[in-house]
DNA sequence: AATGAATGAGCCTTCATTCAT
DNA sequence: GATGAATGAAGGCTCATTCAT
């Protein structure tokens, strides 16, 4: 790894490249060997030499684009130090829709994301652990100071999920959604705006969930 | 006419039922039409014989779910006749659940659709015409009752979208949940306390969602 | 074969004709009984029933059809009692040029018969014996008369099978000729034309080919 | 690049003229990639490798025969510089005998061609218009010297056209001939012999071709 | 460090044929 | 006498992988 020539490395970084739109685009099993090394101008056994077999080329795929991406957003909202509970949700949920819907991460690695989710190689663990629990974990502490003491463990828990689950539902159900007519938010000001409603709607639901529980059937 | 039918029947039978469980398992492309029939003690001709290919028999699986899920299950909850619109709404989410983690469905149906979501086939646009699509519009009007009149048409729609996001996050985020030691409800009393605190999250989500808009930049 | 049922007869006579078609379209090889049976609204194993198997079909196809077109239509072209053997030569030709080229014979049994000629498969014999030879020998008779005692059998012989090699060119080589934008002869009036030049160059022919054979390298 | 010639090229050649022999005995469509790759010793995907599909490849084996074919055959008859037309007649008629019974062209290049002919690929148009065409108006030029200026361009066409049905007649009859006792020319002599009684008739017929036409209905 | 050729397992599909009514 | 369902043997093709340079 010390003393690559500027071809090999230029080689396995177009590889890394094309691979992961190849990926996005026809998913694991339908991208090829063949046709990822022929976009990349590779030989059909660079793959092989470089990243041992096409489980690996996929790993090394998706590490890399998380580290790159990593380092180029920030995870959360960032807000001035005497900010409010609630103006920290407002941040974090613009700054992760931000994220997901703005272009913060390409294109094809949200793909493979949502590939991961139900179809997960082993990649998914790694990105668990380093980026969503952290993110949740952060998100979890913003809502247990908004419902403040009344709110039970349980419940923040749940309302943090419920926060997630808007944020990123437009993803997830895509498919369903543009079959109805609802497209997903792309320009920076419908994320604002649907930043906006989320914000409402969960603030309203934290508080709505700490307290009495009258509420039974 | 009358009495061929354990074996006639059978094998068309034997055939969807055993390529469900194996399109869920393995998704289109890695399901093999040799394997399904081998699990179904089928020839491999068979397929061909009663569904024309491999997209024939997959179309044909998705349609008799519906079909037979939609006989069993009602897609909306039910209630009395002068049922107030949170107890309607109440309702809504927790026949939901019971639909999507309480067997409602089977497991395999839903992974399929799950998998339909980001790599349509074809068949997800007859399923949101005739499932999604009515249902969602029940709860919109749900929703809006709700809300009142000073809850806008347009955040109406958002906040059914919200009610839906967090009833299916668990199974779109299913690998990140259990990966975070989350794991989905299952049984009827987790469904039950699920449901209980999405509807509480959510009627206040809906309330706060509703007149004046003064959380705005 | 004595007691068949009208719908039997039907439905074999269908069958026949059908396949007739079928097989000179796409040949032995690239017909297929469902197809066959298809166009015939007839059941797939009704071919097994009533012909034994595929191979079986098209000898009776063969069979059928030649009877048929036997019975329909001369061999030879008939002269008055008295004709020379030069108006015999010219009536053969031409009966025989009306016969493959005038639609004298249905033009799928020819495609079929140009496909026996060097894919054969048994049935050609039967042709060979009933046909073929009787028609050949029948000109071997004129050509012998017209060259007299000084044309040796042999070349009498190679007289007549450049008499035939004449007429079937067209047929033989068709695939060549429409590419070399010779169109084989189908009018009336085409059809007498070439019969007239063949006449006229094989009696020429017949004639120089007897005698002494001063023509040596 | 210099020295892996053993192994290299000679899979690719070795599907090519197996692949040669098993088209000329079974048929474009009776011939199967498994049969070929196995008498060629070869895998059943270098077939893919090299030649894309078997469609490819048959192509390739076309091309290729001719090409060595055509580098080792002249394609007409040679002369001396002063030779009469006569001369020439015979001349060609014994080089276009020689090249099509005396294995101046494999075996099995002539099935594959006798197939092209009603069975046409596509194949056939490159051939005819690389081969066909050039050998016969060579011919067509021959005749009409010999026939002078009283033969009608039209009548040379039919007379060349005679000259070749001659030719090829034992070829394209081939199987009917067989059954009728009168086999294939194939020792020199036979040849020779064929040639002489061939150029004898046609000479006769050109020139009886020619002149005035009283021999008309 | 990199390549072009070769491999073998496996995939979907098609076909003629037979079985049980 | 006739049918719809079932069978098993191929068939063409594709793929990830490895070999020999």
């Amino acid at each position: 790894m010390s003393e690559h020539a500027t071809q090999d490395l230029d080689t396995r970084q177009r590889l890394l490249e094309v691979a992961g739109a190849v990926f996005a685009e026809l998913g694991y099993r339908g991208a090829t060997v063949r046709d990822i090394c022929q976009r990349a101008e590779a030989n059909v056994a660079s793959i092989h030499y470089h990243f041992g077999d096409k489980d690996g080329l996929y790993r090394a795929v998706l590490q890399s684009a998380f580290e790159a991406a990593e380092a180029r957003h920030p995870r959360t909202g960032s807000v001035d130090a005497g900010a409010s509970a609630e103006e920290e949700l407002q941040a974090f949920v613009l700054a992760f829709l931000r994220r997901i819907y703005g272009g913060g991460v390409p294109t094809w690695l949200m793909r493979i994301m949502s590939r991961e989710m139900f179809e997960p190689t082993g990649a998914l663990e790694h990105l668990v652990r380093t980026v969503h629990r952290p993110t949740f974990e952060h998100l979890r502490g913003i809502v247990s100071r908004i419902g403040g003491p009344s709110l039970r463990d349980e419940d923040a828990l749940r309302c943090a999920q419920a926060v997630i689950a808007q944020c990123v539902f437009y993803k997830h159900a895509q498919a369903v959604m543009k079959l109805m007519g609802h497209s997903e938010p792309s320009t920076p000001a419908e994320i604002d705006q649907l930043a906006q409603q989320i914000t409402r709607f969960s603030l309203a639901g934290i508080r709505g969930s700490s307290g009495s529980k009258e509420l039974r059937r």
